[in-house]
DNA sequence: CGGCCGGCTGTAATCGCTTACAATACGTCA
DNA sequence: TGACGTATTGTAAGCGATTACAGCCGGCCG
């Protein structure tokens, strides 16, 4: 079922059934309706490999997320897809779970289908993967890793400034002695967020100690993480998660070993995510505009005419939200 | 950067780059290091659309789902992106958020793109989208809906009796005056799901009455439908969600309106997640083996060679998993 | 020594579509 | 009536791969 067979059904040539199906040129109103005739009764549908390899556009947006069983991620996702849906194009996601050789696999799957743009939402990046990508020219917009280039835009929070909020809201409530849980992704020495606490910290120095503990970035890594912290017979009076998901999943470790939040322990998350008010209890949090990164990206991955993609930068500032996961220390 | 110069700095024709690129015909070793060398050097990533065109095939899995923020879709999609990886599939998602315009746009950008397969898990199906799907030859699965025909599969649970088990079990413990929350997409009047708690509460008749709430397929939309219902005046002893991702919005409302779970109210919800075990009190609620249905996804649209695809049922018996957020009467 | 065989490469058709350019038709105006 | 501009349609050259088929070359056998 091609063109040729539509074209054939409606007495027309291939270039009169593409221009019809594209409302492109200027077809008589006449010849219009006895091709779409033709193309319905065929049951016809374009070939959008064919399309794309002629036309030499997809208009197709890549992401690649690190976790999309994260709703962090899955709703940066669902941002994008929406701003793409209301420009005309599509979306396809894929998933890394963390691992550099599926991130590499990824990228190239995506320059293989000739994205249009690609975000690329993970924590961690090989230098080559970024050389790689700026010299195939698509535009890019990586989240919170490299730098800005030729077609490169940076979206990054800054997750320092998040952090010292938390510590010093911590700090306020009387707690000095902190437990930290990180994914697994995290435990390169030099991670970001860690050292973000482990600075926050040290600035007190004196007054606040930490210790930190890594799962699986899933709500059973979260619980495992903080189980593990607990067995050491470390006890902290606040646990600072690295993002909501994980600790939600503290939160049921702590509830089962009869260690009631906040009355006992604090705990807090990160990120914000709509789960983190329906949890029990209630996440006291940072949040981060999901929402408007997705728009963001969108801008700068369709760029409109005349418009040069990449070379910048863009930050965030996050905010604490308090809820009800945390309280004084007793 | 195509083909043609990789074969031209190697100095060999395109034949032999291609077949040194997917493993096929014959090639010398020494030519072989020179044309991945010469890839190598340029940068070179085939086009996928190319490819697929000149191939004519995808090795591409299509699976629509109704709303991927709910985990319930997610794991499967997970599932059949796990069994796709291991066969050398590749995977592409789409949402169609209970809009039947969007299944129409979904399935025909899946169709456009000529997946070799498609999974469509969607609550509500269009005969006329059926026929379509049917007709276009490609193996289809439908998860809960239509019936199996030359190319098509039906993977179906058994929510009838998933919710028998629920109600005789909630009978059991005593109640007899039940709430029902579905989501819009389940307002339809003959829609199984809600058929078959009336026809539960039905078949007890005189004993137990029901009274049923929507709400969006959402934490919130749990939230709200739990509020609409209690709004009425009509007081539960057991209130039975469509799905445990409403659940889980429910016993917010419940919590923040001060009735306890499961001492004043029991709730229970629908599929397993990972979360309802991770919500506070846990669920009660029904296990669907994601898992097992994502790997029957892949097991019929990759047919081996030789086996035919479609024309089979495939139906699956729910279990009644008991926790924390179910108790008896009082 | 000629013929044949098998391993390696190259030539060119093909996939289904877009699009620049050519061709045709038709109405208008002088 | 003939020239001409415009609106509509057709022709055919790609897009970047795959792959059937043909060609070439060296070795081996009779």
């Amino acid at each position: 079922m091609n063109l040729n067979a539509v074209a054939r059904l409606a007495g027309v040539s291939t270039a009169t059934v593409s221009r019809v199906l594209n409302n492109s040129g200027t077809v008589t109103p006449r010849t219009r309706a006895r091709v779409l005739k033709a193309a319905a009764e065929l049951n016809y549908y374009p070939n959008l490999h064919a399309r794309s390899l002629a036309g030499g556009k997809s208009r197709t947006l890549g992401v690649i997320v690190s976790n999309i069983e994260n709703p962090f991620f899955l709703d940066i996702y669902q941002a994008v897809e929406t701003g793409a849906e209301a420009r005309g194009y599509e979306v396809v996601v894929a998933n890394t779970d963390y691992r550099p050789d599926q991130l590499t696999a990824r990228i190239r799957l995506m320059i293989g289908r000739r994205v249009s743009g690609l975000a690329v939402i993970v924590s961690e990046m090989d230098p080559a993967l970024i050389e790689d990508l700026s010299s195939s020219g698509i535009p890019v917009v990586f989240y919170d890793v490299g730098a800005p280039r030729r077609n490169i835009t940076n979206v990054k929070v800054n997750y320092r400034r998040g952090i010292e909020k938390m510590v010093e809201y911590l700090h306020g409530m009387g707690h000095r002695k902190l437990g930290f849980l990180g994914h697994h992704a995290m435990l390169a020495p030099l991670n970001e967020r860690m050292r973000a606490v482990l600075d926050a910290v040290e600035s007190r120095a004196g007054q606040m100690e930490v210790q930190t503990s890594a799962g699986a970035d899933t709500l059973e890594g979260g619980r495992q993480a903080a189980r593990a912290l607990l067995a050491t017979g470390y006890r902290p009076t606040a646990i600072v998660c690295v993002n909501d998901f994980m600790a939600i999943g503290a939160l049921r470790e702590l509830r089962e070993q009869g260690i009631r939040v906040p009355r006992d322990i604090s705990v807090t998350g990160f990120d914000n995510i709509n789960l983190s008010e329906f949890c029990f209890p209630a996440l006291t949090t940072i949040h981060i505009p999901r929402e408007r990164i997705g728009q963001t990206i969108c801008d700068c991955l369709i760029a409109r005419e005349g418009d040069s993609p990449g070379n910048r930068e863009i930050t965030i500032d996050p905010e604490l939200v308090v809820r009800d996961s945390t309280g004084p220390r007793r």
